[in-house]
DNA sequence: TGAGAAAACTGGTCTAGTCCAGTTAATACG
DNA sequence: CGTATTAACTGGACTAGACCAGTTTTCTCA
């Protein structure tokens, strides 16, 4: 460890080495760092300094950790325009990306106070609740957790839930979304969004909050989505008419 | 230190008293945390452990921290509709906060590669950069790094530039923002604009850069917002219309 | 009473471990 | 050869410091 020079030299940090090394594709998006044990020995510093880098490099978004598996290269972010909402299986397609979605979980529950404020019906109101996970290139990146009142959907459990939902609505039922009201907040991933996402809960998430509304003015559905925070840009094209 | 029982009862964790009493009010908005030597005696942990609290509850939003300074409980979230864009003050008043201003710099200068490609120009073509930094209740939240096409607005950097450049940009030289194009990446926040909202180097923050274009798709300025995390929630309606 | 210096305070960064808990790979056995 | 068990590996969480660097408060002196 050599002592500050006139010139205020440093050594560069860990936080700067591997950003560097991210930078000229010495590793790529997806690959496996060294273990934190690893790093800790090739660059004589304790595994507490090294974890402080790597959280570091995770805030930036350039790496993502998996519970208890190791560090990662985050891969380029994805475009998703929550205007254009062209469904995730075709956004992440088209961008040059591998979809995959997996329904975790379907039911019907009676909606608390906080549900039906959001569905705009009574409280003890039937409600299903869906909740799917969807992979990029074979990463866990997104929790959706879908409400939708149950009356207006009959026999929707028994679909098949891995594809489009909206499609399934329109379709099926007639439905379709005219107006939406989305919600983003950057948070942290907690419990059983965080399990679901094999990540440790405290890791750095955006929370999507989605109310779809008919042209009636109902509620089609209640959503909130729960992204790996280094996965995705939102990126919007606005346009202002006469104002 | 107690031993786990059979019912798996554990000691609340750090995070979850802090957050509880942020929830019940005894710790209110704004208010400065116990220094990490206080709570790490008064709980009786070590410095460390606490900052790994203090740490997820930042990522959380529920907390802040000022470099050091202390840490503080977060406000109420903001909501910030990039589509309205109804100004900062303007926007930041209307939700009973109180926003203030500083331009911090001014200068000319000659566009980067990276710059011209944003703006549209020429390498090396005059730009003009104006850095403000926006507070809301005197916490310093956002840094705009704004880029104008020096020949369009002679004379800008002589005006007022802490209230509405976009009123000074359609009074004084009739340019308006027709459409524009907004990317928001969750990152840390680094150098510069960390130093600029007194806040350590790889602290939570949200980027939104804008580009925005005149009716004739000209570029009318081309923005990068530095927000830090916990401050907003952006607040979006959509609107889909025979598609 | 105001300005400057010193002290106390605050977070930032690092060392050196230990133990826990889930995952993955290797080994043993039927 | 497949399944179950064991070992190794990985990150998660914690203890106990030390030292650094910027901020705020207190003290001193003219």
């Amino acid at each position: 460890m050599q002592k500050k020079d006139a010139n205020r030299a440093r050594r560069p940090s860990l936080r700067d080495i591997l950003a560097r090394r991210i930078e000229t594709g010495d590793l790529q998006p997806g690959s496996q760092l060294a273990s934190e044990r690893e790093l800790s020995e090739e660059c004589g510093m304790t595994r507490v300094t090294v974890r402080e880098a790597l959280q570091q490099l995770e805030t930036e978004g350039l790496v993502y950790r998996m519970n208890r598996r190791g560090w990662f290269v985050a891969a380029r972010r994805l475009d998703y325009d929550p205007v254009e909402d062209a469904g995730f299986m075709r956004n992440v397609s088209r961008q040059g990306r591998t979809p995959k979605t997996e329904t975790l979980l379907k039911e019907k529950l009676q909606a608390s106070p906080w549900l039906a404020s959001h569905l705009g019906v009574r409280v003890g109101t039937a409600v299903f609740r869906l909740q799917r996970r969807r992979c990029i290139d074979e990463r866990p990146v997104l929790i959706e957790d879908i409400f939708l009142i149950a009356q207006r959907y009959p026999g929707l459990l028994k679909a098949d839930l891995d594809g489009s939902l909206s499609e399934v609505l329109a379709q099926r039922y007639g439905v379709r979304t005219h107006r939406s009201r989305i919600v983003l907040t950057s948070t942290a991933l907690l419990g059983p969004q965080a399990d679901a996402l094999w990540v440790a809960s405290g890791t750095p998430g955006l929370l999507l909050t989605r109310t779809a509304r008919d042209s009636h003015g109902q509620v089609v559905e209640f959503d909130q989505e729960y992204w790996r925070h280094d996965v995705l840009n939102i990126a919007l094209t606005t346009s202002i008419s006469g104002e």
